[in-house]
DNA sequence: CTGTTCGTACAGAAAAAACTGTACAAAATT
DNA sequence: AATTTTGTACAGTTTTTTCTGTACGAACAG
């Protein structure tokens, strides 16, 4: 038979297994996804070496793995007057940690991709004009700039998301549900 | 200095690594970033053999590569009559690519969680009649089942956003630019 | 029925990622 | 100024993931 303290640790460990393995699905590190949950009901800012006590962990993963979070920005530093020690806590908003995290990621895609794109797509118009190029030749860079302007239309499109997520607007056209569902 | 066929090829290739390298932050192995990136410039469906010949990976890899793209909704299957062999093609519409792709992810996350969730909100909730709670207990029973009611919240709401990427009608919302931008 | 061809399961090898302990620089304390 | 505390860089180890080759069953062809 469970005492009541560790029936609410179980609780806990639950929520924070599936929440870590969620965050799995998302890129990160079952550790770091553990640690975030962690963080997630840990009511005060925390230390790494809180950290390290509770997730058994070494203090290089704790530091490596809040600041991973931190760029993430579903942690933030916080500082408190006399106290030494960095201090972390998990961003309260749920909503906010999402669209962030989404926006994030989406405008990485954009400019990781469209700086390629107008490369390709400047070299295969050029390509056009050249006279030893053959009838199939040309075909096949036709087609492939169709494919190129096509995916500008889908950045284009991605960015106005992206925008939509950061500034909350998304929340107007999917509004967040009342507190009693 | 470089023929024309080269030239072709060379701005593929580095657009192809692009793609990769965003695939990447999603989660998918880079050589199944490759093998998609290749997928999206071939313009007949392919078969498990052209794969191998075109990434230089073993046909085992491709099998496995390309029916995880599958799973996403990346890749289709496509059937030809008198071709014996599977035949893949990757989706054209890289709008349904992303909305599937996001509103999937999404699905999954709230599945997982919300389980999770409920079953730790019934634990706890029965936990509070217990007589042999402590004060201190208790009040960490309500703040923990306070959090999981704000998680509950947002789990409807993204729900709610899911349904809309799926259904298309977050196009009305963020509407496809015109052709030219 | 016999012999091919095709896709995938599975075990092991190779490559990548995560994690730890030591070492050290920066900042605070004495 | 000397000492302690704190966070991180880095090298090496462990763990996980990715990839390959072999083997095999299913579908087809002769």
């Amino acid at each position: 038979m469970m005492g009541s303290s560790e029936k609410i640790e179980q609780a806990r460990q639950d929520y924070i297994e599936s929440l870590a393995e969620t965050m799995e699905m998302y890129g990160l590190s079952p550790s770091m996804g553990r640690l975030f949950g962690i963080m997630f009901f840990h009511d005060e800012p925390m230390t790494l070496d809180e950290m390290r006590g509770l997730t058994g962990m070494s203090k290089t993963s704790m530091s490596t793995g809040v600041r991973a979070l931190s760029r993430l920005k579903l942690v933030h530093k916080k500082w408190q007057k006399g106290v030494r020690k960095d201090l972390y806590e998990a961003e309260h908003d749920q909503f906010r940690s999402f669209v962030d995290f989404f926006s994030q990621l989406w405008e990485k895609e954009i400019e990781l991709n469209q700086k390629t794109l107008k490369k390709a797509e400047k070299n295969l118009t050029n390509l056009l004009n050249d006279p030893e190029l053959t009838p199939d030749e040309k075909e096949q860079v036709e087609s492939d700039l169709s494919k190129l302007e096509q995916a500008q239309l889908y950045y284009t499109w991605l960015e106005k998301l992206a925008h939509s997520f950061e500034s909350g607007e998304i929340f107007k056209h999917v509004p967040i549900p009342n507190q009693k569902e």
